[in-house]
DNA sequence: TATTGTTATACTCTATAACTATA
DNA sequence: TATAGTTATAGAGTATAACAATA
């Protein structure tokens, strides 16, 4: 649709042809930013009532400590991509729902070193069984394209964490 | 990398190799909140110091009431997936820094008819130029695999949006 | 002197519900 | 009775800088 075009009369059944997003209808930004909007409320909706509900790290520390027992604040902070400060919130919600336990890492006593609690091994397996369900999500996106999205997204996905996650 | 795997020393010089992600790395949700963040933060920077940096939606609205002039803030709102609330302050943010006016819809004298004022106009025209240059952001994805993705990440969001946004 | 993690603060975004005016 | 937009509020995430302890 060209610029400056007629009014739309109203929000029914907006459809793409209607809508002219400009330059953002061709910037990788634009559709990465709103896409997440959705894709937060649908896993938000999903994990409610759990204690990993609600902001961005839990999960992911979850699974990070329960597959790397001694694993530190300062390498999820890395993956997640939050400052310490942010990590060490996470990891009081964490600890105060008696998911997490620190330690003082043997090798260094700045350090922390992370562990899952009982509780938090099996509220590691339900969220991995919500996670899987959460493919729903994008129902539309068939597995083949799924797969090929995820292996795109996951090498752009290194890449900002090597360059230290564009940090703060 | 298989689960229960020894400490990880240090964050120094990252791999996925050394990281096991669990089912997080076959997750498309991951990935995409996980990028959003750094996208985030890179379009942040970018915009620092001009009347539409920081939040989501003030540029998509700056572009739609561009070209579409107009257009209703409700129409704006189911794009980029906003209750009508949180679009009415958006608009509040922007027409306080005077690049938008509101005038009653003349059809319907409930709704508004939203214009670009001039400043508008030319804010939108270097915010499409930034815009341009965040493509540098993916510097390591070149522009076959960045229209690809764009063109089915473009697909899911309009799905999205046809589904109300998995509205809140 | 650099690093690990903590604390405090100010700012912003989000979700929700109640409200008005008009259709 | 439904819709367009507004207002108010409570809850959460984010960015920043300053701090204590250790390396």
């Amino acid at each position: 649709m060209p610029h400056g075009s007629a009014e739309i009369a109203n929000a029914r059944a907006l459809k793409a042809e209607d809508i002219d997003l400009d330059i953002l209808d061709r910037t990788l930004n634009f559709f990465v930013r709103t896409i997440n909007i959705a894709v937060t409320r649908d896993l938000d909706r999903r994990l409610e009532g759990l204690d990993v509900a609600r902001g961005t790290g839990k999960i992911t520390t979850l699974f990070l400590v329960g597959n790397h027992p001694g694993i530190r604040p300062s390498v999820i902070a890395e993956v997640i991509l939050k400052d310490r400060s942010a990590m060490g919130r996470v990891l009081d919600d964490m600890e105060g729902h008696g998911l997490i336990r620190r330690e003082v890492a043997g090798d260094d006593s700045r350090a922390q070193a992370l562990f899952l609690t009982v509780k938090g091994e099996a509220l590691a397996i339900t969220v991995r069984a919500i996670l899987k369900e959460s493919r729903d999500f994008f129902a539309g996106t068939d597995d083949e394209e799924y797969a090929m999205l995820v292996e795109h997204l996951r090498r752009i996905y290194w890449r900002i964490v090597a360059n230290k996650g564009a940090s703060a």
